[in-house]
RNA sequence: GUCUCCAUCGUCUAGUGGCCUAGGACACCGGGUUUUCAUCCCGGCAACAGGGGUUCGACUCCCCUUGGAGAUGCCA
């Protein structure tokens, strides 16, 4: 009658203490799309939860970890929106000294070792405790034999058991496990003769470093154990202790690892789920062993998809189109590429695409986190782009749009009204604002020539003769504004026996030197008689 | 080699044993609106990796195969 009274100690505390998530990132020059995706899930987990997201800055990779790669990250995640809590972030090189004590805690209670293989001097390594019961999620699957090589003697000492396994071909195939791997260790001949048992050794081997080597072996015995735990996204998880080894935590320079600092952090700052990539599920394992030992609870765990490229590859260094920096220099929208990120591996589970932050937060949870990969797709964030660029408010979308425009020489004086004007005419034709590099012919004063486009639309005699009446009749009318100008153009058809809309094609690309365009009329008005005039004539000479 | 994980249209995804002759979106193709392009509207193409089981019934559960990714002590 108690069991549905039953807590556990994870549910307890996620009952009573507030979320707490961290991005945790290596500054590294330029910042991953991958990357900043698990940024926006912690960031979308925290805000639902009404918890903390923390940003952590784990520059420890001194050559690469430089200040403008710093303020590259802050900078990208603050024009994505992703705000963190509790300023300034937490710098990982400036808690060494509380990564190095933690090893030496390790090293006190005989969960670490110092062992100088791999040379430069003495490595302090974490030992998988042979006592692993004392770690959540630890239990006995029951006995089993191994098979190994019996020209390979089996090595039991501190570090562990080494020893050949036989490979398809009936070779050797070196391997080897950490000690609590093999609980109730036998080492048996072929005919299952015990050459050697580990019961009764332990302390010797463990506190004293008696080693053994038992040649002739043909099957290791030992109770399997594995080490579990429920991963948020991907469900129960486990591995056998016997596929495990003991971990390095500090260098033979004395550098902190990776596993000792990022665990010790997360103890720091009081970290309660941990949201990360899908590279680290492997890594969990080992950690677990590491915040147990620690003295600490561990956190729970969310492991996300990857993203990949193009090809289904992990992206790799030479993807130069993963960065976010590069999707905001192609005049993507950030909002646009917050909303896609979060659909690349997550739904909402119902078929809302184009959703505001605040639908996101209502709506994200980790168990809606798909378990594979997914591909980026840059034609569905242009068209959800668009989307964004056409609801955005004329005023922004103007305001947006002058700063872009800066980045182009031709657009040196413009005024405020004529910029306007082009947007109002321009917007709902813009995906990225990349796209307003086609804007040129608005502001020079003679537009790139579509050499294609201008011969095709220039080259009937009756067309041409039609557009120097244009012209005339341009000049001509009293007030240059759309109206007039369309009734000028169809005066033109009807003198030369066109149908009407004949010569809109051929004048687009005489005054805008393009095939495509908005509205020819409005065009025209915006560019006013006297370039129109111009065009029309530098035109009919060139083409 | 061993260990861990993954697998629905080209792509992102819906689907938690019967609602599925598998739904939506992007892309693509066709048609309509429009002075071109874009927008917008209508329509079309297109998937449960393969093989075994369990079940009255499987995209959904189990096993195997294949394919992919990651890990395998001093990268993070």
């Amino acid at each position: 009658m108690f069991a549905d009274c039953q807590v556990t100690l994870r549910e307890l505390r996620t009952e009573f203490m507030s979320v707490r998530v961290r991005f945790a990132p290596s500054p590294t020059g330029q910042v991953h799309i991958g990357n900043i995706r698990a940024a926006i899930f912690n960031w979308l987990f925290a805000r639902h939860e009404g918890g903390s997201f923390l940003l952590r800055i784990e520059d420890t990779d001194l050559e690469r970890s430089t200040p403008e790669a710093i303020a590259t990250l802050l900078e990208v995640m603050e024009w994505l929106g992703l705000a963190f809590d509790e300023k300034p972030p937490l710098y990982q090189t400036s808690q060494v000294q509380k990564h190095l004590a933690a090893a030496e805690r390790l090293l006190a209670a005989g969960d670490a070792y110092r062992d100088a293989k791999g040379g430069g001097g003495e490595a302090i390594v974490f030992r998988i405790p042979f006592a692993a019961e004392r770690i959540p999620g630890v239990s006995s699957v029951g006995t089993v034999d191994v098979p190994v090589h019996p020209e390979i003697p089996v090595q039991v000492n501190g570090k562990g058991v080494d020893y050949a396994g036989i490979s398809k071909k009936g070779t050797p195939a070196p391997g080897g496990c950490c000690l609590a791997g093999c609980l109730d260790l036998q080492v048996l001949d072929a005919a299952e003769q015990v050459l050697f048992t580990l019961a009764g050794k332990e302390d010797a081997i463990l506190r004293d470093g008696a080693e053994f080597s038992v040649p002739g072996a043909a099957i290791l015995r030992f109770t399997r154990r594995v080490i579990s735990y429920h991963d948020e996204v991907k469900g129960d998880m486990s591995k056998p202790l016997d596929s495990m080894r003991d971990v390095v935590i500090v260098r033979s320079d004395g550098s902190p690892v990776f596993h000792l600092a990022n665990v010790v952090d997360d103890i720091t700052q009081g970290i309660t789920h941990i949201i990360r990539g899908d590279d680290h599920v492997e890594n969990t394992f080992r950690h677990i062993m590491l915040f147990s030992c620690l003295g600490a609870v561990v956190p729970t765990y969310a492991h996300l998809p990857m993203i990949v490229n193009a090809a289904g590859k992990p992206y790799s260094k030479r993807d130069g189109d993963a960065f976010v920096g590069d999707f905001r220099d192609n005049g993507f929208v950030a909002d646009a590429l917050f909303n896609y990120l979060s659909l690349l591996g997550w739904s909402p589970g119902d078929d809302r695409e184009k959703m505001s932050r605040q639908e996101l937060t209502a709506a994200f949870s980790l168990s809606r986190v798909l378990h594979a990969s997914a591909q980026m797709d840059i034609q569905k964030l242009t068209n959800l782009n668009g989307q964004y660029i056409a609801e955005m408010p004329a005023d922004e979308f103007l305001a947006v749009s002058r700063d872009w425009l800066k980045r182009y020489p031709w657009v040196s004086a413009v005024s405020d009204s004529q910029l306007q004007a082009v947007c109002a005419l321009m917007q709902s034709r813009v995906k990225r604002f990349a796209d307003l590099e086609q804007w040129s012919y608005f502001f020079v004063d003679v537009p790139e020539y579509d050499e294609k486009v201008c011969v095709k639309q220039l080259k009937d005699p009756a067309v041409r003769a039609a557009l120097q009446a244009i012209s005339a009749l341009f000049a001509a009318l009293p007030d240059f504004a759309a109206a007039g100008i369309e009734s000028a153009i169809q005066a033109a058809c009807d003198q030369a026996g066109l149908a009407h809309g004949k010569l809109n094609q051929p004048l687009r690309a005489a005054v805008t030197g393009s095939g495509v365009g908005a509205g020819i009329y409005e065009t025209v008005e915006l560019l006013g008689r006297e370039r129109s005039l111009a065009r029309l004539k530098i035109a009919l000479e060139r083409y």
